[in-house]
DNA sequence: CTTCGATGTATCGAGGCGATATATTGGTGC
DNA sequence: GCACCAATATATCGCCTCGATACATCGAAG
């Protein structure tokens, strides 16, 4: 029944739309594919599997491994494969380009699946993470102005450090967008 | 008894070494103070100020406004002052250079104080705050390495943004150093 | 004189995360 | 063969944090 935090939803399913996995791969490969902007918890994605269970959005492939034990008993090892409805959800939940696919938390998942979005849905969802951005610049920018003068210099530096940074995120979703514009066609389809 | 995020704490005592001040207050100025790096709610404000009480850390300052209605009754607006213990306190949290130190969290805190550090000790801290960002981004360089080829344009891009990013703060940090070497004083005392 | 937004205190529930318990597996040295 | 250790793998628990919200008061605009 927890609406679980659609993006631990969106990032297992899909990375399970690549093949078959059991958590533990999960985990490490989401914090191979998304470890640069945060991290993800076995206390936050096994209950999670457990959910996306029992939505049948996920099932548990059986024990196909390549010609090992068929020895009953011993459980471990639990391989979840994505369902038909799975990957319809997948579909859906990627392809909502509103105001939540430009929060922090959703904008990096969905940019990591941007090879399964059409390019238009693609600049839609960057459009407006760029205008997200640039709220928080404009943000940063008047605080700063109003501020100045009455911080130490410590706390300056480190405020001017937070605006370049929001400005150069601006300057990079910008060049994206700009690629995505002029047609810049994944070389050939991304096989992986 | 609730060992309290050290992080508020911090930041909490260290405003009020400005002088009194009331819960909103407090935390309209810690997201002026700390914005750029993350926010400040009540929920976690309020219980943090009822411990640092429960302490002797913080203190009630009687309704010392300026003339203002001595009528009983109605209460609102609590004014808190930090008490010796609170500054003793204050400073020993704050002067600790150990590795909890140059942690996301609490190195934010730290720099956001600075101007109460002597130059050794804020060299000492920078120090072990570049060593945990080099840490970091030596990961994502091997990361990288090792995954390039395997992943899509856009995951690449992504960690080639996260890559940059990781640099960019450990040249950021080292600058600090370098200016904190040279001697660079701050123009006079922080009159503020 | 009322309405509205800012000021102000406070709490609650939902959920995320780190730490940890517990096995099993797979190598490496001997 | 086997002793040992690290990596693989599942799962949970409690702590803490946060966003939302409730509930007041106040000043200024209209």
């Amino acid at each position: 029944m927890g609406t679980r935090s659609s993006v631990y939803m969106l990032a297992i399913l899909g990375l399970l739309t690549d093949g078959p996995m059991h958590g533990y791969e999960l985990r490490k490969r989401l914090n191979v594919l998304l470890g640069t902007l945060r991290a993800f918890s076995y206390g936050s994605l096994y209950p999670c599997l457990r959910d996306l269970l029992a939505q049948g959005l996920i099932e548990e492939a059986g024990p196909a491994d390549a010609g090992a034990p068929a020895l009953s008993g011993k459980r471990a090892k639990i391989v979840y494969r994505i369902t038909a409805e799975g990957k319809e959800h997948f579909a859906q939940l990627l392809g909502n380009a509103g105001p939540s696919s430009w929060e922090d938390a959703e904008f990096g998942v969905h940019f990591a699946f941007f090879r399964h979005l059409d390019s238009d849905v693609r600049l839609r969802i960057l459009e407006g993470r760029r205008s997200r951005l640039e709220e928080r610049r404009e943000g940063v920018r008047s605080q700063l102005a109003r501020t100045r003068e009455r911080l130490d210099r410590y706390t300056q530096e480190m405020q001017r450090y937070g605006l370049e940074s929001a400005e150069r995120e601006v300057r990079w979703i910008s060049e994206l967008i700009h690629d995505e514009r002029s047609g810049n066609k994944p070389r050939h389809a991304p096989h992986n």
